[in-house]
DNA sequence: GCGGGGTGTTAAGAAGGTGTGAAACTCAGG
DNA sequence: CCTGAGTTTCACACCTTCTTAACACCCCGC
């Protein structure tokens, strides 16, 4: 059973949706301020997002923004007509598709079911890999339940290796990850947060590997 | 057990509510007028009130109105046909569902338990890590039966870090949720109102953790 | 063996985040 | 207008984290 999402700000719309959404099996839960939705994003973990981009206080577009720092959750577009310049915003900014209201309950639910697939049904905030598991949302790393005690820098190079498990990460790519903004910097403290991330994994089924002159490789 | 109020000004229909509700295990009380019913509500803190729009003296929607300046309780409107327009603004005040006179005792059930489910997930009017309760409600908070005296702002703040008890809770996601409509604060209150609670909850079990760069821990 | 590029390691100063007390400000109630 | 609770701002000491620098190392080709 997957749980959606409503964010919208007119009742009689969230009451649509929900009865619309109910009948087919979702399991729905409600926002009707772009505040309150983030929040409940984040609580529920829903597998698939409504979002209206007309919403009162901070709008449809900044909710989304927010949303995709930490979640992967597909988002479908309500909108009305004449708001073509804003989905098209939209889209560039993670949503993954959108109707134009009126529409048929049909139509919703074939498009709600194009791109619940089209992710895979995944939604996790969080990054695995073999018996390591970071929590985007929380900032916590844990190696098979243990925490990881993790400063920020140290966090977001793990992410950027663990992101790509077992194949190598370029210092370019790294570099922009953790340090936006730098362009061709040569990396001197890449090698530094290495040597403590190395020591805080420690011996417990991960290393980092080093593919001279390219960049590195997390192996568990 | 569920309890249940009901607030309507015609007796054969208390009676027929009251009926069906005690078949099915609520415990019921009645108010024949809206001022009354807000005081048994107050008083008796219904899990859920079935609330007509036709009353005399104050109507349904003021009800509902001052209702929902201290409760979250879920309300079911009870109306007649007719009266759409109404139904749309007792909706759009905070109401979860509506059913239409005359009404099957079935349908009645199934929107009770559907309107309570919703509300159960989430809306909980307490929060619980450990000795501590946090009676949302009310703004109440205690440490095992020891009432805490604390502001607004403190009492969302700890709400935040409750709610996710024994995780990280990054600094955005406070200042989000305690200060809305700021966008990219620095937080520099924060730190002062962290300061504040800590000392307010003082040795009892429950500390707040820093993670540096990041944002606060609640352990219990 | 020697030198050079890249890497691992360590230490110390620089930068930035945090804890804390007190003062300034806001605002409702008397 | 005053008062007091609550909130925000400010200043400063303190601590963690980041950066920088220095040096040892290891693998190569020469």
């Amino acid at each position: 059973m997957s749980k959606a999402l409503i964010i919208d700000d007119e009742p009689q719309m969230r009451r649509l949706l929900r009865m619309v959404l109910e009948s087919r099996g979702y399991e729905v839960c409600e926002a009707d301020e772009g505040q309150r939705g983030l929040q409940e994003a984040a609580f529920h973990r829903p597998d698939v997002i409504l979002l209206d981009l007309g919403l009162p206080g901070i709008g449809g577009l900044e909710v989304l923004k927010r949303l995709r720092e930490w979640s992967d959750a597909p988002v479908l577009i309500l909108s009305v007509r004449d708001q073509e310049a804003v989905k098209v915003q939209a889209l560039e900014g993670g949503a993954d598709d959108y109707v134009t209201k009126p529409f048929g309950s049909a139509e919703l639910l074939a498009r709600l079911e194009v791109i619940q697939r089209r992710r895979g049904t995944r939604h996790t905030p969080e990054i695995t890999a073999g018996p390591l598991r970071l929590d985007l949302l929380h900032h916590e790393a844990r190696i098979a339940d243990e925490a990881l005690k993790l400063t920020p820098t140290e966090f977001e190079l793990l992410k950027a290796l663990a992101a790509h498990a077992g194949r190598i990460v370029t210092q370019n790519q790294i570099i922009r990850q953790v340090w936006p903004g730098q362009v061709s910097d040569p990396g001197e403290g890449l090698r530094v947060h290495i040597n403590h991330l190395r020591k805080k994994l420690g011996d417990r089924g991960l290393r980092i590997l080093n593919e001279p002159g390219i960049g590195y490789r997390l192996e568990g």
